[in-house]
DNA sequence: CCTCCGAACTAATACGCATTAGTTCGCCGT
DNA sequence: ACGGCGAACTAATGCGTATTAGTTCGGAGG
């Protein structure tokens, strides 16, 4: 009764030879017919018929890990974040990202498998090779601005297909996707434009991520083409909360600015900042000032009037990722779209006051 | 000028074979080296250090996929649910579960395959034969209440290693994990009693899913041990809205009846019904009867006076799945164990009021 | 001097699948 | 009656690694 390894070591799992012998044919015919045939080998209805009878009886599901090996492709997508992909704050959750990629993976055929990065708790999350797991999908999605860039570059530089979440320029040939917050952000200013302001100030974190430089760029661009270049004023606060006070609005308002745009951030530090202020000088949006958001409001000020803005399409982000990710594998080419953001009239933008 | 294949197929990759070469032994004793020589064969230092040596020199990374294969198990736990797609909203109660499973995963060095009812490749959702593919994985977890139970009795019949997260007693040797309703709703129902009520009513859905019967256990079970079991009441309401009216809630304040507990559901209509009776009937809880809420409150009414209750800990529970999937894939053993909820104090509930 | 032993390695094989180069068999043509 | 040919399959091999069963060699023991 001791059963071979096939039973015990495998679980029962199937194998190809095992649906052979109950279709009595080879293992070969039964990698054909499952595998399509591609190759154009003669093979008659009946045996594929019961070839496929046996694997379902069986449940065959071939081995991902077997398949990989034989160079051959697995229709695994691979999703690496750096950090949780589920993290316990709620707040950068990149949830939004993921729904986007399973329904596209979905729609390609593909399944995913998430590796399970750094997570805390795991083991040593920077260990060389960290990366290097993720060869056992056909391609995959990198998220997170910590990914570390001297695997990544080995793994691209390898012909690994890789696509990055969010613009990456730094790595030649390193293929990613990304908002286009210079359009969006134009698009606001213009938006205000039109409502009569004719001079306002862009509140911006001092840094120089990309996410970042592209908004202030949207920003000045659009003034230069409405003719207000040299009303454009950004303000670089390392700290919001402390710079951006009531004072320091109605100075500006007496200066003759009546609009105020923030940038997003992951904690949104611009523009509770912008929102306390106001509060503080006693004033109200959008009736004395105009407010805008270049991006989402965080998730616990949510309930305050909606910010006008721009919304960026995570989900589709994520879609256009997989849709990179499956170009790369099937034509090889290297693509990174830039996918617009969707224009938030929201409610804290109004007509400028005439003076 | 034709290269051989080891250097056009794999571009420049290298493998055992090579880095073997150029220390100047086999490959076998590269693999050995390298794996940290677990089997005990004898190996001068020297040896190892020139294999080290060569393997920093080559920049030698291991395939992942061929030493899965080797290895006969590929370190993948799959994650079933049958919604057709990722649920967009993140306060999803899907969420907290994968934050669990994540983390504890990473713990145990595994990665994730995450399924959906859709994802074979954009065909019918419920076609049959869509759970087979999780054969994929080593093991996988599932969850939803709406996994059709032949399919998933065929896995695991064949000795396939799944998990439930929800109790599943239907099947016999489907391992699961659950919450403990039965205590968490017992000491709700001890709050109440030590708070002074005497009288109390079960406001539940009329179906009859474990987590139902289970909370109706645990507050029957509480009354009785407290000595008030002719006073426990429970209402089972298939349509709670209409049910649970202010003139309802004054008919049984009138009765005696001082506290009102609800059960928590998917869309909590039970817990809706309730407050709107009480603001209704010109009540207000704590004071004029106290309310408490058997699960969590759904998320649109977080701003509202946290519930007097229990929370479920979903993220432990995914861990708490994730431990005994890993159990069964090492030791062979099923576990199936209740993980228990967290007393939440909340605000809806207070002294009974002396008559 | 031959044997035996342990140290230090290596040859061979399995893992599950894909692919290439056959092999077998029936039948048609001359 | 025999070569040939296509249809229908299969044997053999490779992918890169882990593991098991050897093999070689120098020296100690009898």
């Amino acid at each position: 009764m001791a059963e071979k390894q096939s039973a015990k070591s495998r679980r029962g799992r199937p194998r190809q030879a095992e649906v052979a012998r109950l279709a009595g044919v080879s293992q070969t015919t039964v990698s054909l017919v499952l595998g399509g045939n591609k190759q154009g080998v003669a093979l008659h209805p009946d045996t594929c018929a019961r070839v496929l009878a046996a694997a379902r009886e069986l449940g065959y599901v071939p081995d991902p890990a077997a398949r990989r090996l034989a160079a051959a492709r697995n229709n695994l997508l691979g999703v690496f974040s750096f950090t949780a992909t589920f993290p316990t704050a709620v707040e950068h959750s990149y949830y939004p990202f993921l729904v986007g990629v399973e329904q596209e993976a979905a729609r390609h055929g593909y399944d995913l498998v998430l590796f399970t990065g750094s997570s805390s708790g795991g083991a040593q999350a920077a260990s060389p090779g960290a990366l290097e797991r993720v060869r056992l999908a056909d391609g995959c999605l990198f998220l997170g601005r910590h990914i570390p860039a001297g695997e990544l570059r080995r793994l691209v530089e390898h012909g690994y297909p890789a696509v990055h979440i969010g613009r990456r320029d730094e790595l030649d040939n390193l293929a990613w996707v990304g908002a286009d917050y210079v359009e969006a952000s134009a698009e606001v200013v213009r938006h205000l434009a039109a409502l009569g302001h004719r001079r306002m100030i862009l509140v911006r974190e001092d840094d120089d991520a990309p996410a970042s430089t592209d908004r202030e760029r949207g920003f000045r661009e659009a003034l230069a083409d409405a003719g207000l270049a040299d009303a454009a004023a950004v303000v670089r606060a390392a700290d919001p909360a402390a710079e951006i006070t009531a004072d320091w609005l109605r100075g500006r308002c007496a200066e003759g600015v009546t609009a105020f745009v923030a940038e997003e951030t992951d904690t949104g530090a611009a523009w509770r900042a912008l929102l306390a202020a106001v509060e503080g000088a006693g004033l109200h949006a959008p009736s004395d000032v105009s407010l805008a958001l270049l991006g989402s409001p965080p998730a616990d000020l949510a309930d305050r009037p909606r910010p006008t803005g721009f919304d960026i399409p995570r989900t589709e982000l994520g879609a256009a990722a997989v849709r990179a990710l499956t170009a790369l594998l099937t034509t090889g080419e290297t693509e990174s779209p830039l996918v617009s953001c969707a224009f938030r009239p929201g409610s804290t933008a109004g007509a400028a006051p005439t003076r």
